[in-house]
DNA sequence: TTGTAATCGAGACGGTACGTCCGGTCTTTGT
DNA sequence: ACAAAGACCGGACGTACCGTCTCGATTACAA
């Protein structure tokens, strides 16, 4: 079976379906959207969209894949970690964004449909992930970061707080947070006696424990 | 309007409806089970679910909250970092079992659902975060760690890695991953001239770039 | 099984209860109230309905049977056609009224259900059909009739077209339509060359067969 | 909005619903079957039930216009009284009959549905009506019966006895009762001093007030 | 007068069916 | 020859009632 005659298809449609997924995605979440709606919406046979795609995810993540392409890219001015606060500052807002619903409604739909999880890797996560270990990787042969660490734990390490945030709804991801990160990687923890002891109020920390209520949905 | 009379509540129905929602989770997970199926299984009326859960999420939600509540608790032996790795390995090896679906389904309805959202965070995250961050502090008072960076972020960029692995689904949290983690927390990445270059070969680290598609689901 | 104990049962109770299942009967039809609605309506449990009533019906039963006790008597003036005039007239008074849904109703379960149907005969019919037998027999003795016609099926012919206006909803039953009836009944069809040929204009009657869609529900 | 795509509608599909809830309403009666039940044995989804009738009386209304339509016409041999027996026996030995029920069924709907009172009847009452006045028309035409008489009335006296047999549940019509109405309505019931007084049994005869539990449900 | 036993209001329970909605497939129609 | 349109089967949704089953709290009888 597989797919039909790719040559003989209707570009027009393939837009219209692309758009009209993504527009729906943003005002109702993937899970609360059906494929139907798309069809209606794009002026299409439902029967157009199951040929082309497997699923409402994979019309999604194709749709998502051709916004956000130019992203991937990372800067270079020389400075590791100014480079790495400007990219990962650029995440984080992005992450904050209203926008962003899609992108959290496919790593959600990959957790229960393994098609979904790997599409999502391969096309959302892993040229991300090559592009900034490639950018560590530079800052580590130039000498500004130690070369004992695996830089994919390291990647995790500089993301992973952030994907935390953004799955979690603790609270939103922010540009404090990425420079908390960055200082204490950079840092790390260990005590060193001649440094100041900052004690700053942070409006980025939640106060579990007291009136939890109030953080409800 | 709200719930019916709890007194009159049958605890025999209750069990048996979370026993049969967290069965049939593990089996396929929160998105493909359904209220249908619970009711069956726990030889139940649908009316009885819905008197008392909002969705099948809630139900899963309490399910869960029943048998995880044992693995808050921290350890304390004196040495934060020693009692870290204990605790962080608890969780990597609970991330990577297969037992471990309804929470990430869990986490998926989130996505899309504010109010099984508010109630993750409620009875899973803040919790173990909060338990996580008292032995920080502890650690901190005790002069283990330096004072001056956020505990809330600092527990963020522990456990933002575990979580990274287990939704993304690029590779399984390993002990190995925890290591890395306190590794470069507690060293920082600044160079240090005088410390080894080691470059240990890494059995977690995907090649990506070289036969990406081979990795999908 | 059977019947619990009589003696203790509340009166208040069955009041209530038969009251309420008439007006909900009058409001929207046997066939949609429901046994909760009476319960609640008369303030009273859902088990004091299933301990003394088989079925909504049982209770309508019961709760008409009071009602109505009293049209049951033949009027005597010692003109049997007369007498008929006066009862049959009642009926289709009574036929017509829209206080008359619960009995309606009662005849269409009866349908569906033998119960209901032997309780309908037994309480409302055959009370009435015996009245009228016992009125028509003492005409006949009394030569106002003639003798050799089955008295029951002459019941069905003077009652049938009530009933069958009722039940088909064609058009309500009418003073008219009894004079005709009895009309038709006593002079008999075979043509009288010594009568007159009356024509008068009937405003009962439906135009079958000349836009015949007006005359829908 | 109303009614779909009369022209793409399956006609596999209807035939197989008209089927399915004719042979359901033999096996248990209107009242007992369900919607669900029709779709399941047609082998038809439910919505292909719903998109097309507005309820199960509305189904197992076009399954029996279709099965009875041959016996509206009425016979003519010139003879009216023969004519009018021979379609009467007709009647009542289908009202006699157990395929009936569904007929029943339907009249019990009517009483708290006014669709389904008005479907009924256009669709079998109103035209089996009009052949009759016709056929009496022409008989009161041809002198053979009296022309002082309302032709509707006159059809409801002729059936409306068999109908309240039917609906009544007193006993099942019968071509004795065909014949005593047609002697009563053609001689009529004043008394006639040179006819004998004919007093034969009669079987078909309830005796009311004696055993009467025998007749029960 | 006080137990004792049954009925009572209340309503949760296991179920059935409702009428709606959507997923995916199959058919018809128009271009 | 495509696709658009959309009817189709299947089956889950959440709701409404069914008739049964506890629960105390009356209530009427027997002791």
């Amino acid at each position: 079976m597989s797919t039909p005659n790719e040559q003989r298809r209707s570009e027009r449609s393939r837009r219209a379906i692309l758009d009209a997924a993504l527009e729906l995605c943003r005002e109702r979440g993937l899970a609360k959207m059906t494929v139907e709606e798309i069809a209606k919406r794009a002026g299409v046979g439902k029967q157009t969209i199951y040929r082309w795609w497997g699923s409402k995810a994979a019309v999604l993540q194709e749709a998502l894949n051709e916004r956000v392409n130019s992203t991937i890219d990372f800067p270079y001015t020389g400075d590791l970690r100014a480079d790495l606060h400007t990219q990962m500052s650029r995440v984080a807002e992005a992450f904050g964004s209203e926008e962003f619903a899609p992108y959290t409604g496919l790593i959600a739909a990959a957790q229960e449909d393994p098609e979904v999880a790997a599409s999502l890797r391969e096309h959302m996560i892993e040229p991300r992930v090559r592009a900034c270990e490639e950018r560590l990787r530079r800052g580590q042969e130039e000498g500004q970061i130690r070369k004992d660490f695996d830089i994919d734990t390291l990647v995790e390490i500089l993301y992973g707080p952030l994907y935390y945030r953004l799955l979690l709804h603790t609270r939103p991801p922010s540009l404090k947070q990425v420079s908390e990160i960055l200082d204490i990687a950079f840092s790390g923890l260990s005590p060193d006696p001649g440094r100041p002891e900052a004690g700053k109020p942070d409006p980025d920390k939640p106060e579990y424990g007291r009136a939890g209520g109030a953080d409800g949905a």
